[in-house]
DNA sequence: TCAAAAGTGTTTCTATTACACCCATGC
DNA sequence: GCATGGGTGTAATAGAAACACTTTTGA
């Protein structure tokens, strides 16, 4: 197939984050204003390259991600989402990114990073609906991004993460409607959600509001796999004759 | 963080292949024995390095797929699982590997690659079970190309990939119990299966066996993701008190 | 006529939905 | 009291599971 003194090409490798948090009930992904070439000045997913340090790709994705969230492992969540690996990708030559899906809890305003001019939060509808162009092919990478996270609040607790240590009822149910894009029956939801074993647990402790009765406060419990899963409604009416 | 002096590392890229099919109604993976170091002699996933002409990760894929099963790309499914990168994850050095599943209809006795001194179909749970190891990190890849196509066929029309142009509803029932390893009611599945509006569509065409009623052929309809899904039975009851 | 596999009908049970209604709080 | 959001009860419906039964074939 080949002679011997043949040598694999050698790449460069990136991480790039989806970090995605609520803000203001909407579904917000951090994007990065490119301090440099190439797509100067062109919004951008953080992230950057390896190091050569000998660190892991997730190392990179947690070193990043500390850079531009101030947040460390044990207060998010992070998991890979795909190579991205087409030879056309970056002008700079061949280069190859493991993007990575991080879900925050509300965040402050972003503090920038290196070789980011500004990070900002970016409502998710902005670059789903294309009025937000992304560089390089991270506009791909987000909609992944998206999509992972909307598939994953189905079946996995995932959802959890987009809250704080404590959470009432309510605030986890408008993650599940900021990420799905639907509206959901309060009563009916909060049964459902608590019908799930181990996926909350309920904490001593009460919220408060301006207005209305208080709600029981709940934490992550220990399921992180729901079963029952949760079934997102179809956006669109399935109604195709066989 | 650094000087401008820095540049970051170049790896070597690899693609790993899960490579999955049904024979004599078991879940089986192509496994090579290792024609050279390191860990010659071993069970490993086949894949390789990554051409130095500028191809596409994917590309490479099918280059490695089309090696080992003569079957090119409208013939079977392929897609990204991980890219796997831990830093001592081989022995030869910094070299990140991305894997992909295929699925593939009953095929015959594989030809040898290259670097492959012997190729062979291994029943899933060799692997599962540990009785059968794996050289580097090929285990866990195999465990998340399986937990992947277990996943995919509930929600997905992947089931058909393991089945020729034609098939019967029986034929894919044994899809489902070999890949989830469970048994399913055959009057149950056989019109729940017809239920999903695009699933499978009928052929005009029976197909008979020694003995009993011929059963009517279909083929993959146009449909990818299933509504309503096919739920996997749970494998361990879910009985456990909040 | 029998065995085997395909395909149909029907009952039972469980999960989801929709929505009426009650509860606890601040003002 | 009353507005507001939290939480409960329940009937109607849809889907899943279990299984008796019929059909079609080869021998």
């Amino acid at each position: 197939m080949h002679d011997e003194s043949w040598s694999p090409p050698t790449v460069l490798l990136t991480v790039d984050l989806v970090i995605l948090t609520l803000r203001a009930g909407r579904l917000c992904v951090l994007l990065v204003e490119r301090g440099e070439e190439p797509f100067r000045g062109e919004l951008a997913l953080p992230g950057g390259f390896l190091n050569n340090t000998g660190e892991a790709i997730t190392e990179a994705a947690h070193r990043e991600l500390n850079e531009e969230t101030s947040l460390n492992a044990e207060q998010l969540h992070l998991e890979q989402l795909a190579a991205y690996g087409e030879p056309e990708r970056d002008p700079r030559g061949r280069i190859v990114s493991v993007a990575y899906l991080a879900i925050a809890p509300g965040l402050p305003e972003p503090k920038a990073g290196t070789d980011a001019a500004h990070a900002s939060w970016v409502p998710a509808e902005e670059v789903l609906s294309k009025r937000a162009r992304l560089a390089f092919d991270h506009e791909q990478i987000v909609v992944d991004g998206i999509e992972r996270a909307r598939a994953k609040l189905e079946y996995t607790s995932l959802a959890t993460a987009f809250c704080g240590d404590l959470f009432t009822i309510a605030e986890l149910r408008k993650v599940y409607e900021a990420v799905w894009g639907v509206e959901l029956d309060t009563r009916n939801f909060y049964r459902k959600v608590q019908a799930v074993s181990g996926f909350i647990v309920p904490a001593e402790a009460e919220r408060r509001t301006a207005v209305g009765r208080p709600a029981r406060l709940f934490r992550a419990g220990p399921q992180t796999v729901l079963s029952p899963p949760l079934i997102r409604p179809a956006p669109f009416p399935t109604n195709e004759g066989t």
